[in-house]
DNA sequence: CAATCAATCTTGACAGTGTCAAAATATTAC
DNA sequence: GTAATATTTTGACACTGTCAAGATTGATTG
């Protein structure tokens, strides 16, 4: 009962890349809650137990689409750093916070997800994703070291406290505006741009 | 079979008080995840469904587990600034961050609750503790408008988003504190110190 | 004191969850 | 074609939140 179609009989093909796929579209829709391992299988038309032989848990599973969200992020801040030639870097990193903030909020469900307890707490982050995390942290802690030397930010004694903190702004700001704690968007531009007022260096001061 | 003793047959006396300590117990040790309304009904020596009695919802037992949380960040709130007549200002602002970023450690899970998912997305907040909640940040922002006023933290145009950026910028260094992507504490302490740099307002800049 | 009523607690039940073990099926290698 | 391997399925278990109906108690009447 061979079908000459590529379609669905027994063995699906790519299981792997539907299942990720489709349980980024359920984070996306309805958070980590709405998402269980049995309607994701229902959803791509398998049993249960099927997503098991690719992912080893649930836990696996979340961190594969935890990581993806942590390409894009790195993916803006590579971007972001190519502009240098045709923008001053103070407006470079004003627009980078921006997109950062917009990027947290379009894909909010992941973001959470990529700080979230769901895997930093109660599950253990894969290998991989740790990785990925903590090259990301390093990739922001240089170009703030950069921005540092060109005398674009503002910084304190140590430069990596400085990425730190500010980072936990831009992370603060972030889950302040996802967790609903202030709902509008318009509010948190102009947070932003007080967050950025507050980090760029200042010509004067009285 | 009625026993002297005031020990607990049928009526267990005051329940909800027993539920509600006996639950932030339970997650102090273990997170919101291993609190179960079974295991802790178990735990409390009552039937399963007992708990509903006295609290509608699972939902209604995390918001007033949250809500104690509340109450204790405003007493602190509170108490900070009654040292006013001993200490300047400056001191005291930078003692209460850090006093902040030692207490949402120290419960750590109960601050998680406090602001995480739990409530805030999957649940929805009691009346209660969203007034409570608003009301602390009111109180907060009064602080800084004050400490904006006696010029001891720097202030961009708005107060209000000051406050805002300034208490985002807290609450991101807990979270990172706690989500455990800088897991020393000793960092956190620099971290808070370069926190409060950026907040104070310099006597002198170059 | 006895009887009623409301508060409180229990048992039973249902649908949902993650995931393990064993069986079934398809694909690939020889 | 047969054997080995990869993939999927069915069955099962322990756990979850919570609803409905019944049991037990303490308080409130007469």
């Amino acid at each position: 009962m061979k079908q000459t179609a590529s379609s669905h009989n027994y063995h699906h093909g790519d299981l792997y890349q539907s299942l990720l796929l489709t349980a980024t579209e359920m984070i996306a829709e309805g958070g980590t809650e709405s998402l269980s391992m049995r309607k994701l299988a229902d959803r791509v038309g398998v049993s249960r137990t099927a997503p098991y032989h690719h992912f080893k848990d649930k836990n696996a599973l979340l961190c594969a689409i935890a990581e993806q969200g942590f390409q894009r992020v790195e993916a803006l801040l590579q971007e972001v750093q190519t502009r240098e030639s045709s923008e001053p870097l103070a407006t470079i990193f004003t627009q980078y916070v921006h997109t950062y903030i917009e990027l947290a909020y379009k894909y909010r469900e992941q973001y959470d997800l990529m700080f979230g307890r769901d895997i930093w707490r109660n599950g253990t982050p894969t290998e991989s994703l740790l990785n990925r995390s903590k090259q990301h942290f390093k990739s922001w802690l240089n170009w703030i070291e950069y921005l540092c030397e060109q005398k674009v930010i503002q910084s304190g004694d140590s430069v990596l406290r400085t990425a730190q903190v500010y980072w936990a702004t831009l992370h603060g700001l972030c889950r302040l505006l996802n967790d609903g704690i202030y709902t509008e968007q318009s509010q948190l531009n102009e947070m932003a741009n007080t967050a950025v007022d507050m980090m760029l260096k200042r010509q004067k001061a009285d």
